[in-house]
RNA sequence: GCGCCCGUAGCUCAGUUGGAUAGAGCAUCGGCCUUCUAAGCCGAGGGUCGCAGGUUCAAUUCCUGCCGGGCGCGCCA
């Protein structure tokens, strides 16, 4: 729909041109694309362009050049705001408008303040986003922060698209898992009443598991140990369980990273959903009886064999948990539910497509994101990490050494199913090598700078009330441009489900706006201070400065105008990542 | 063996869902503070888009086959 205002405009242009091209006799085809229109590559290329000449041409049995002549000159007449249409081989239309046609955008922008960027794409369709979900048997560590921070951003960008989002955790409260904390907790508090165990094989060894033991026994002194060894190791699970949770909880909630639900594994089981799931795929004849288990029959959704969900010795696999789960996810009323899963479980994911399925939903209705792997590096050297000997570095440790902000966006800088190298000290750097800063500081600078404005009696005037013809340096006509792109790029981010671009974004639009803030001055020089403008620092490879008009009240008025949007689109789009934006750095 | 993902500048990665002469940041080299934040700016060098075919007006993008790297293929979770 909206992907800016001004490209819509252009857009629907030249389906006005197409049909009254048709209506004229001069084309045949029943109906029209919606014709695409982009910022061209080079400037050269004038403002936008549009391929849609070389898309019908064949339809149309004509050139595209001639398409392109055709629609050029039913664009002509119809529209004012061209400057001028040029077409380039082999049909491009290239177009360039009126400058104050891209006004429009600021005014916008001015208009819709925090709003601007969101759509409607979405329609209210409820999305179910399930993300981190690590077991409570540990802390968290770094890759379960990538996670975190690409759910939280998902939901943001799903929810300025116009979806309902709801934010969940699994938690992996039952089975085998939470059966090994309980039995590493309990060895360890043995331990340290002094008693000889022999440490579960397949526990977990971190330090942790002795903090935690250390604690149940400042708390309950040696009276676990009068208790049966089952039901001492029930309870020190339970107990360290519960800590572990909080610590979770705690984690994330100080990222900044929120859930509307955390939903209990052990849940399903104790009100009988994993049973009622079950009984609901047998109607289907979805399960049968074998060998003493139970099994689903996955093979009928392109899975290479049939698989157990209960075993013989009667306790239901991770399998038929999952199952009830997204039954629960499904008949809860959902029209969307999003994973985020760590890339190692890629090959779940078609069973579970196939389970969706098995329910009588399409299996789309489930997507799944996968998140590779984070190396940490510290001034390039990797950092080595292994949760099997309990050596990992704690997303807590990490958001407290380079600042959630700095994590957050580091996590969010590359697409999700690639390797992720994170530097830490590169991440603490306070430079413009460190992308964060970079763009933080362009928000701060700008805040900055109205502060100034407003010291001086100046402030910010609305969009409307400013003389926006006199903006017409091209470093501020590319940063107009940029902004006009950034309801184009959120839809298609949450199309693809990928924020990183818009880490991209902000990269340009900060750079964008340091080139202006280089190049030009906003507010009037101070009394005496007679100060030059620098249009062009070198050329013909020597360095040279210009003179030019000091900037007038009106050019200082338009300047902070058009900056002042641009501080919201940063704002914005960091607010989606879900980093802050900075008044003062 | 089967399946999924990745392969783009020395390094880390983008590439607007098939468009025009493939981009950015680091790193390297050379410049810019009497200035509203130098946490900034400007310039230079750097490429067989893993390889080979195919699809079409057009392929880094889609298809097939190789090569290289990662990861999955439990009555584990």
């Amino acid at each position: 729909m909206s992907a800016g205002i001004v490209q819509e405009r252009v857009s629907s242009a030249i389906s006005e041109a197409l049909l009254h091209a048709k209506a004229q006799g001069l084309l045949n085809s029943d109906w029209f694309p919606v014709p695409s229109v982009e910022f061209p590559k080079r400037e050269e290329w004038g403002d936008l362009s549009s391929n849609v000449a070389m898309s019908i041409a064949k339809k149309e049995g004509k050139s595209p050049r001639d398409v392109a002549d055709l629609i050029a000159a039913h664009m002509k007449s119809s529209c004012q705001f061209f400057e001028q249409i040029d077409i380039a081989p082999p049909g491009f239309l290239n177009f360039t408008l009126r400058r104050d046609c891209w006004h429009s955008v600021l005014t916008e922008i001015d208009a819709q303040g925090e709003g601007y960027g969101c759509s409607v794409i979405g329609q209210g369709r409820r999305v179910l986003l399930e993300f981190v979900s690590a077991n409570p048997t540990g802390p968290l560590h770094v890759g379960h922060g990538r996670g975190a921070a690409l759910g939280e951003a998902l939901a943001r960008l799903l929810r300025a698209a116009g979806y309902s989002v709801e934010r969940e955790y699994y938690i992996n409260d039952a089975g085998r898992q939470m059966k090994l904390l309980s039995a590493s907790v309990y060895a360890r508090y043995r331990e340290l009443e002094g008693e000889h165990v022999d440490f579960p094989e397949d526990g977990y060894h971190g330090a942790y598991i002795k903090d935690l033991a250390q604690g149940i026994r400042e708390q309950f002194g040696s009276t676990i140990l009068d208790l049966p060894s089952e039901e001492g190791q029930v309870r020190c699970g339970q107990l360290a369980y519960e800590k572990l949770l909080d610590a979770i909880k705690r984690d994330l909630a100080q990222f900044g990273v929120n859930f509307e639900t955390w939903y209990s594994e052990a849940s399903l089981l104790t009100t009988g959903k994993i049973q009622d799931a079950l009984n609901d795929l047998e109607q289907r004849d979805l399960v049968f009886k074998e060998d003493g288990a139970v099994w689903f029959r996955s093979s009928q959704f392109k899975d290479e064999k049939d698989r157990v969900v209960c075993k013989q010795d009667g306790d239901y696999t991770y399998l038929a948990s999952d199952i009830a789960y997204h039954f629960d996810k499904l008949t809860r009323g959902f029209d969307w539910l999003i994973n985020i899963w760590g890339a190692d479980h890629h090959g779940y994911v078609p069973r579970m497509q196939g389970v969706v399925e098995a329910f009588g939903y399409p299996k789309d209705r489930l997507q799944v994101v996968l998140v590779q792997m984070v190396s940490l590096l510290r001034g390039g050297k990797k950092v080595e990490m292994s949760k099997r000997s309990g050596e990992f570095v704690t997303l807590e440790e990490v958001a407290n050494e380079v600042g959630a902000d700095a994590a957050k966006f580091f996590f969010l800088m590359r697409r999700a199913d690639t390797h992720l190298e994170f530097d830490l000290e590169l991440a603490k750097k306070q430079s413009a090598d460190n992308p964060v800063y970079y763009v933080q500081y362009a928000h701060a600078r700008l805040a900055s700078l109205f502060r100034i404005a407003q010291e001086r009696g100046l402030t910010v005037p609305p969009v409307h009330d400013a003389d926006l013809s006199l903006l017409m340096a091209p470093e501020e006509f590319r940063l107009i441009k940029h902004l006009s792109s950034f309801p184009g790029l959120l839809e298609s981010c949450a199309q693809a489900l990928e924020p990183h671009r818009i880490s991209f974004y902000l990269q340009e639009l900060a750079g964008l706006l340091h080139v202006f803030y280089y190049k030009h001055r906003v507010l009037p020089p101070k009394e005496g201070d007679a100060r030059e403008e620098v249009i062009d620092q070198v050329q013909d490879g020597e360095e040279r400065k210009a003179i030019r008009e000091t900037v007038s009240p009106a050019l200082t008025l338009a300047r902070l105008a058009l900056l002042q949007q641009v501080k919201t689109v940063l704002n914005n789009g960091l607010t989606l990542l879900g980093v802050s934006a900075p008044e003062k750095m």
